[in-house]
RNA sequence: GCCCUCGUAGCUCAGUGGAUAGAGCACCGGCCUCCGGAGCCGGGUGCGCAGGUUCGAGUCCUGCCGGGGGCGCCA
């Protein structure tokens, strides 16, 4: 049994022989961030202190005795520190029996969760108009989505990874024209797009001077770039899905029928309205233009609509950025008339990303494209800048700064430590070291301050993980796992693993702690997509 | 004007009501006879401002200041 839960067992146990029951999950234990504050801590006592009429010291000092009356596995010590703490000091046969728990799951089974239940689960994330290159701000939403499904995935979702592709209507119309205007050596339309893909696009198009076809012409060879720069940084989607299928399956007629049918819609000034306050839109939305053509929106709902009532997901994450926040209230309102549960649908808004000295408009002719990132720091280091931080705050990329301490991305430091360990592989092979079944080793040989921090770390990946996946935040990840390369390059430097002055058994409790340490590793990079690579 | 979002160290960012607010970069010192120095060790007067809630606030609430985004029969 899981250490934290032998501990919340013994817990409950005492405090209601105490006369203070209260719920399990209320119970909320914790690694300290400090070492001298013990390896485990509830606040428990300040939470019912005042429930019960007491002082929290009084009730923690209480609770702590009746905890140290009976032993507990592993646990040497309890304490009362703080306002009212209670901290756990547990021996070192915690941490050894985490390490089996780590080479038993493996790669494929430590840290794998099953909270989301089989759940089937759609993240749509990137979605930009196949009208120009990627730039930079769709490789961080790119990056992003792509771990999120990875951490989704090992947290026991059922995912689906879509690309929503904006193949029709007006941005379609604008790309063919400005391809034709090029062709024609004019100027492109006003809000046309000047960059000098379009030129070269024009050159490559020798078929008729019609905008429709023109701009289809154009977005499939996009596409196609699109897909190849995504997969340079490891993003790979199930399903590129077309707007226009949608449009020409009659799914958008369908869905405005089915809304007519629910009694939300209604006719004004010749165009067809959504009631969309009705589910808290801060105001009515056009579905159907007064001529005739329907609007976004009512190809997004037949999107959605699509998504959850006819491929049934039962969960859909949109990635948007901030500048598309706008379209949320109305697209949870359509989802919601057409009797989807909102909750199902759950849109992450990604700040923006600015670029020092460059504004990233598409049109503009000035972006940074991703494939220049993706050239100036490789395709690790370009992936791992997104997934540093949260996309819940607006960061600024100083691009020359990036450049300049490409070498200092912490995707290095990380993929170091996993070099090192095949390393030592290597050597141990040459000297003719062999590893020894795991039950056949002491692992209490192991008790440097060293190896019990690179243990301490590993206890916290499943929880680590849990938190990416609930808070949809696979960052997390990554900070985890510059952590436990911390710890591993520390053990590297002070514990030599083979040497004349390491006996043997220790070599072999060594080994096992390096195996446990790259499973960990290589589980956060997969999780995060990049190279866990053997040599650097 | 209204709505959303964000202000934490020189810079880029962690910190989802708890203990002495942490990393990386940059800067200044140390450390290679042994598994890879892309490494290790040491060096810090910082939560935009003002109120409030709470035993306890960087975290929750209100107002103000500042940055970003959104408010179309555009997508």
């Amino acid at each position: 049994m899981r250490t934290d839960t032998v501990l919340t067992d013994a817990i409950a146990e005492r405090l209601a022989r105490l006369g203070m029951e209260c719920d399990r999950a209320e119970i909320r234990l914790e690694r300290p961030q400090r070492l001298e504050h013990g390896d485990w801590s509830t606040n428990i006592a300040l939470a019912l202190a005042k429930r019960h009429g007491r002082r929290p010291r009084d009730l923690a000092s209480q609770l702590a005795s009746a905890l140290e009356a009976e032993p507990i596995e592993y646990v040497e010590q309890v304490e009362v520190a703080g306002p009212g703490f209670v901290n756990f000091r547990l021996n070192a046969g915690w941490l050894h029996q985490v390490l089996r728990e780590v080479v038993a799951g493996g790669e494929e089974g430590y840290a794998a969760l099953d909270i989301g239940q089989g759940e089937r689960l759609q993240i749509e994330f990137v979605s930009a108009n196949p009208t120009g290159p990627m730039h930079v701000g769709n490789g961080w939403f790119g990056s992003y989505g792509d771990a999120l499904a990875r951490v989704m995935g090992r947290a026991g979702w059922k995912v689906q990874r879509e690309y929503y592709v904006n193949d029709t209507g007006r941005q379609m119309r604008l790309l063919g024209e400005s391809i034709l205007a090029r062709r024609r050596r004019e100027a492109v339309p006003d809000e046309g797009y000047q960059g000098d893909y379009v030129a070269e696009l024009a050159e490559q198009y020798d078929g008729p001077e019609d905008a429709t076809e023109a701009g289809r012409f154009a977005s499939s060879i996009i596409l196609d770039d699109i897909r190849a720069t995504l997969e340079r940084i490891n993003i790979h989607f199930d399903e590129w899905y077309s707007q226009a299928s949608i449009e020409e399956s009659g799914q958008v007629d369908e869905t405005i029928e089915l809304l007519r049918e629910e009694g939300h819609v209604f006719e004004d000034g010749g165009a067809v309205w959504l009631r969309s306050t009705e589910f808290g839109d801060s105001r009515d939305r056009v579905l159907v233009r007064s001529n005739g053509e329907p609007t976004y929106l009512a190809g997004d709902l037949a999107y959605h609509r699509d998504k959850f009532l006819v491929r049934g997901f039962d969960r859909v994450i949109d990635v948007f950025g901030a500048d598309h926040h706008g379209q949320v209230a109305s697209l949870k309102a359509g989802v919601q008339a057409l009797g989807v549960s909102p909750d199902r649908l759950e849109v992450r808004i990604g700040q923006l990303v600015s670029l020092v000295g460059a504004r990233m408009s598409k049109r503009s002719g000035h972006y940074v494209p991703l494939s220049f990132l993706i050239d100036e720091l490789g395709p690790d280091a370009a992936r791992l800048v997104t997934l540093l931080s949260s996309i819940d705050q607006a960061t600024t990329l100083d691009l020359d700064a990036l450049t300049r301490e490409s070498m200092e991305n912490p995707v290095y430091y990380v993929q170091y430590a996993h070099a090192r360990i095949a390393s030592i592989g290597r050597v141990a092979t040459e000297r003719g070291i062999e590893r020894g079944p795991v039950d056949a080793t002491d692992l209490g040989l192991l008790v440097h301050p060293r190896e019990l921090d690179l243990l301490r770390a590993l206890v916290d990946l499943p929880r680590v993980v849990r938190e990416a996946a609930v808070e949809r935040a696979p960052f997390k990840v990554t900070n985890w796992a510059r952590a436990l390369a911390g710890a591993f390059h520390g053990f590297y430097h002070d514990c030599y693993v083979m040497g004349e002055d390491i006996e043997p058994p220790l070599t072999q409790a060594r080994l096992w702690l390096v195996e446990a340490t790259r499973i960990g590793l290589a589980i956060a990079l997969g999780l995060l997509g990049v190279g866990a690579p053997e040599e650097m």
